[in-house]
RNA sequence: GGCGCGUUCGUCUAGCGGUUUAGGACGCCGCCCUCUCAAGGCGGAGAUCACGGGUUCGAAUCCCGUACGCGCUACCA
């Protein structure tokens, strides 16, 4: 009965940007889909014309592209069961409220907005266990609704719920969640702008698009029973469903923009890769059962599973995931690494500065594993960009000693000696020196890398040297003793 | 208030009745490597498995209750 191909939906409302809890609901329905040769499908929910915000349909698409989430049918690739926005098919959600109010599943309501707010009110004040709809539409006969209707009043489409049964949704990863239709309302299917609700858009399209499997997050199980009721009144057939658990922030509330970022394009921005942000947001609430930490996207498709999404809400914890894209760095080739960095270079002050690809490649090489983010190669190293502007004070006190120029001055002396010289020459120079001057070759390594970066850490010291170059080195190492030799004088 | 869901190291999690002195990862600390910083390797601290009852020869694992957290309770999704 289940379909060996499954079609699943990422059904967003466009009201500004994709949020990482987001992000994760289309990454599992997309990896539920591929590992099971299924498809995607991409529905934009815009049936809330308060809430429409422009320009956000757009973003949404191209930060869903950027993730590396492929969608095989929606606003863009098209598809046979469009249009895919929702805003687009009015015409199908009237027939069907239609079909509903014929077989007396749903009704009309004329009841104002003060009436309701009213109702309400009074049954807080009762203390009544649930606040509901009191039905009082449903009694009205057939020539007052005929009436009413020709008079142009304005009414909504009620889902009409008969109290006192028990509606089952057998949830993938919840199992058996029961509800008493009694503390169930008679749901709002179609506002009185023409417009539907959530709860009938999607049951219908569901359908229509011929969805097997409805991944979304648990904030929908409780409206779900509602779903289920359409179904059967429509005669329909029921997808499976699964409900994933919240994102949440620190203090374990939902996760929200008050305590940090929830736009992916805001992480995009700070420099996360895709990878890095897949792989993190993956593992919020699934794992493989094994230890590996590491995925790539072909990987997450080839081991995930719906059966394995754990039920709690997971604290979306910042740490792993700058470790995650220090790891999904060390990972990418050289050359994959140049193109990002030149991206970062030109946004950088160094963006009229010419460098060769040769020149950042190895640049590239000698910071690859000491990086979070590929930004980190210019601001952690910005001396393969710029020459130091100053020195740092601790190191200089610490590595710069009385006889430190002396031995500056012997080094640019045996490395003026070099010709064309490779990394292996350099390291050879100065070790003959250290040795033929009876000294640790740190006395000189120290130093150098004072001279040379302005800082105390960085890659190995022959291959910064390497990669300045003979004459850039030089160069560096005399500024650097003038400069420190003033400083020292002066205090 | 009502309904629903959840609860294992700070965080993400493994565990699906005995193999558990509860395992891994991030972070933290230490050691090794080493010219520094990383990366890597090794090790450490860190969880009375929310609490209380049961079931059982035996429970983190099954059942019930309580507490706490979260979600829903809109003409928002």
């Amino acid at each position: 009965m289940i379909n060996p191909k499954p079609r699943v939906r990422f059904a967003p409302s466009p009201t500004g940007y994709l949020h990482v809890g987001g992000l994760r609901t289309a990454l599992y329905n997309y990896l539920f889909a591929k590992n099971k040769g299924g498809e995607i499908i991409l529905r934009i929910e815009d049936t809330d014309r308060s809430r429409y915000v422009e320009g956000a349909v757009e973003n949404l698409i191209e930060t869903l592209n950027w993730s590396g989430i492929k969608f095989d049918e929606g606003p863009e690739t098209g598809g046979d069961y469009g249009p895919y926005f929702q805003s687009e098919r009015l015409d199908f959600y009237h027939k069907y409220a239609d079909e509903l109010i014929s077989k007396g599943k749903a009704y009309r309501c004329f009841c104002s907005p003060e009436r309701l707010q009213k109702l309400r009110e009074e049954q807080q004040k009762l203390k009544l266990p649930q606040i509901k709809y009191d039905k009082h539409c449903l009694n009205l006969t057939e020539e007052e609704v005929e009436a009413k209707l020709s008079a142009g009043e304005k009414y909504v489409v009620r889902l009409n719920v008969q109290p006192g049964q028990i509606v089952k949704i057998d949830d993938v990863i919840r199992g058996t969640v029961e509800f008493n239709t009694d503390n169930i309302d008679d749901q709002i299917l179609i506002k009185s702008d023409g417009f539907p609700t959530y709860h009938l858009a999607n049951v219908v399209d569901d359908h229509l698009m011929k969805i097997t499997h409805v991944i979304r997050g648990e904030e929908w199980l409780s409206s779900t029973p509602k779903h289920i009721l359409l179904y059967e009144f429509l005669g329909w057939e029921k997808p499976v469903f699964a409900h994933l658990p919240l994102l949440l922030n620190p203090d374990k509330s939902k996760l929200s923009k008050r305590q940090g970022d929830v736009a992916v394009e805001d992480y995009r921005k700070k420099g996360y890769l895709k990878e890095a942000l897949i792989n993190f947001v993956a593992l919020l609430g699934w794992n493989a059962g094994d230890d590996q930490e590491f995925y790539q996207m072909d990987e997450l498709i080839e081991k995930f599973s719906l059966e394995r999404v754990n039920k709690a809400g997971a604290v979306f914890n910042i740490e792993k995931l700058n470790w995650l894209n220090g790891e999904h760095i060390r990972h990418k080739s050289v050359d994959e690494l140049l193109p990002m960095l030149k991206e970062e270079l030109k946004n950088s002050k160094y963006a009229e500065n010419q460098y060769s690809d040769d020149y950042l490649k190895s640049v590239i090489e000698a910071m690859h594993e000491r990086i979070t983010f590929v930004r980190d190669i210019i601001e952690k190293s910005f001396y393969f960009f710029e020459r130091p502007q100053n020195y740092d004070e601790k190191i200089v006190k610490k590595r710069w000693k009385e006889d430190t120029p002396g031995l500056l001055e012997k080094l640019m002396e045996e490395f003026g000696k070099l010709e064309n010289p490779s990394k292996e020459d350099f390291e050879k120079a100065m070790r003959g020196l250290a040795e033929s001057l009876g000294i640790g070759v740190g006395k000189l390594i120290h130093p150098v890398r004072l001279a040379l970066s302005g800082v105390g850490q960085g890659p190995g010291i022959f291959d910064l040297i390497h990669i300045l170059g003979k004459e850039e080195t030089i160069e560096r190492i005399k500024i650097a003793l003038s400069k420190i030799k003033h400083s020292q004088e002066e205090n």
